[in-house]
DNA sequence: CCCCAGGCCGCGC
DNA sequence: GCGCGGCATGGG
C-alpha cells in the first residue's frame, strides 16, 4: 500500500505525458470562466452531465446572469428556466441563490476567498466536491477534489475508496501542496474518466 | 425502454 | 455515522 500510495505523484506524470496539460476547468468559448462561473458549474454539475450543464450557462451567458449580483436580481421563476437543462433545476435555482447571497455577504469576492472549509461547507446546497471546487478552481486553495471520477481513478489503482475527506487526505498528503498540481491533476483524472467511459463524443 | 451523468439533502435506523 | 429515496434533464 506505501508503496503504490507513494507513487502518486507518478501516476500524475503518466496522464500528463499521456494526455498533455488540460484547461484547469473546462473552457467554453474559448477562454478561462471567471470565479463565479466556476462555482455556478459546480452546482449545475452535481450528478449531472457536463453537456447538459454548457445548456445551462449557455442560456445563462445569454440572459447576461453571470454575477452573484445578477443571480441574486433575477426572479426564481426565470432563474429556474434558465438552469433547466441541467436538472434538478428548482433545487439548483435555489442553491445558486444562495450561493449568491453567501459570497456577497463577504463583500467582494477576494474577501470571500479567504473562507474556512468548514463554513462553506455549512451553505445549504453546498457538499464535499461543490465546496472544494470552489476552493481549488474558484479561490486557488489547495484541497484536492474527489468526485466519482477521482474514486473510479483510485479504484483503478487497485485501491478501494474510503469516505470522501480520508481520500482527500491521501491525494494532499502524498502530493506537494500545488494549487496548479492540483488542477492539473484533478483536470487529467477526468479526461481519464472520460475517454475511458466514452462511447461516442 | 432503461441507464447514466464531475451530488446533496433529509430521513430513518 | 451510514443507507436510501427524491430531485430532472438530455444523450446513448
Amino acid at each position: 500500500m506505501a508503496r503504490r500510495t507513494a507513487s502518486l505523484h507518478k501516476e500524475y506524470e503518466k496522464l500528463l505525458k499521456e494526455y498533455g496539460p488540460q484547461a484547469w476547468w473546462p473552457m467554453r468559448r474559448g477562454f478561462a470562466p471567471k470565479e463565479w462561473e466556476v462555482c455556478v458549474g459546480a452546482i449545475l454539475t452535481q450528478n449531472t452531465n457536463w453537456r447538459n450543464v454548457e445548456k445551462a450557462l449557455d442560456n445563462l451567458i445569454k440572459s447576461n446572469v453571470v454575477t452573484p449580483e445578477a443571480t441574486l436580481k433575477i426572479s426564481s421563476r426565470r432563474l429556474e428556466q434558465l438552469v433547466r437543462p441541467s436538472g434538478f433545476y428548482r433545487q439548483k435555482a435555489i442553491r445558486l441563490k444562495t450561493l449568491a447571497q453567501f459570497i456577497l455577504s463577504y463583500g467582494s469576492f477576494n474577501d470571500f476567498k479567504r473562507i474556512e472549509r468548514h463554513e462553506l461547507l455549512k451553505v445549504k446546497g453546498v457538499g464535499p466536491e461543490t465546496c472544494d471546487s470552489i476552493l481549488l478552481y474558484a479561490c486557488g486553495r489547495p484541497y484536492f477534489v474527489i468526485d466519482s471520477y477521482t474514486k473510479r481513478f483510485v479504484r483503478s489503482l487497485g485501491m478501494e475508496p474510503a469516505n470522501y475527506e480520508a481520500l482527500r487526505a491521501h491525494f494532499e498528503s502524498r502530493l506537494p501542496k500545488d494549487v496548479a498540481l492540483y488542477k492539473e491533476f484533478h483536470a487529467l483524472i477526468v479526461e481519464w474518466g472520460k475517454r475511458k467511459t466514452r462511447t461516442k463524443l
